[in-house]
DNA sequence: TAGGTTGAGTTCCTTTTTGGAACCTGTCAA
DNA sequence: TTGACAGGTTCCAAAAAGGAACTCAACCTA
């Protein structure tokens, strides 16, 4: 299969990851929910190639994750911001940064920290059940089909667990 | 910059995504926590070419996201089974499929549920702080060097908000 | 007013990665 | 003896990424 047919799949994962399952936009978005705002500095930062830069950058725009905003006219420079849907994506980067601290840091423990405004603490992000409150990890899920389920391959969920 | 040297970046995302940040690894990740464990399975599902197929697992393997066990003698034969590293990567997936059902569904909506299986109930993950327990947003976290850091490069975090 | 700088890209060419198909290796079953 | 199965490897063409140079319009500075 190619990538670009990945959006296709009855699957909101692979949906996701033809947004931002390539090597780069991940690490853009980072910037962005730092507020990192322009090409250049996104470029001097990432250590990307510009065309690959302004090529993920137009794709995101095209998917509504960023929008573009002038910040002067003469000449008109625009910057790049997260909308509500890149906003959404926020989970997504704390638990990425989150499994890195835990798993792939170093001696030195986690370069960023993130403190919580609201009760002033550092803290970590923890994925909870929406019904119950309670942490939930592999083991306490179970998966059914759903409404925008397609029967047209219907071995797609296994009988086996995860572990 | 190189892919391959993403991983000396003072950043946990980056490192994270030097291990799943390519095209296709989130998306195996994917059928391993629904309970694919084959090479032959992974491949029919997946629509992945083979060779590239053996090299992520190869690589999944060597960062500990994986472990091969066999489940037959003569001839041999091995399956792919999350670690208990890779088993924490749940999260990750489960913000993704939950931006996917938000953001990318069509009208028919979600193709999977999660049923929490301690309450029985249809669920959604939900972020919230390890400290006070509420959910958390983007606009709720201050970001913070950690002892981690490296200060080569002073620059990376900048005063801005993200929103 | 000539020359340099800045921001946001494009273009061109080379190197790496994918996609797709065919091939290989043990074992078992007909 | 042939074929199937599982789990790969090998080969080649096509697509994507890396790297450097070029563009373009407006501004700054001497």
């Amino acid at each position: 299969m190619k990538w670009d047919d990945l959006d296709k799949q009855p699957c909101s994962l692979a949906r996701a990851l033809s947004v931002v399952g390539d090597r780069w936009t991940l690490v853009i978005l980072r910037d962005c929910f730092l507020g990192v705002r322009r090409f250049d500095d996104l470029e001097k930062r990432l250590g990307i190639t510009r065309h690959v830069l302004a090529d993920r950058l137009k794709k995101l725009v095209e998917h509504g994750v960023l929008y573009k905003t002038p910040y002067q006219q003469k000449p008109v420079r625009e910057e790049y911001r997260l909308t509500e849907k890149g906003l959404a994506l926020h989970p997504v980067v704390m638990a990425l940064v989150h499994w890195g601290d835990q798993h792939m840091a170093d001696e030195r423990g986690a370069p960023i920290v993130h403190v919580h405004k609201q009760c002033g603490q550092f803290m970590q992000p923890v994925t909870v059940c929406s019904c119950c409150g309670e942490p939930v990890t592999a083991r306490d899920i179970r998966v059914e089909v759903g409404s925008g389920w397609q029967d047209r391959s219907s071995e797609l969920i296994p009988e086996k667990d995860c572990c």
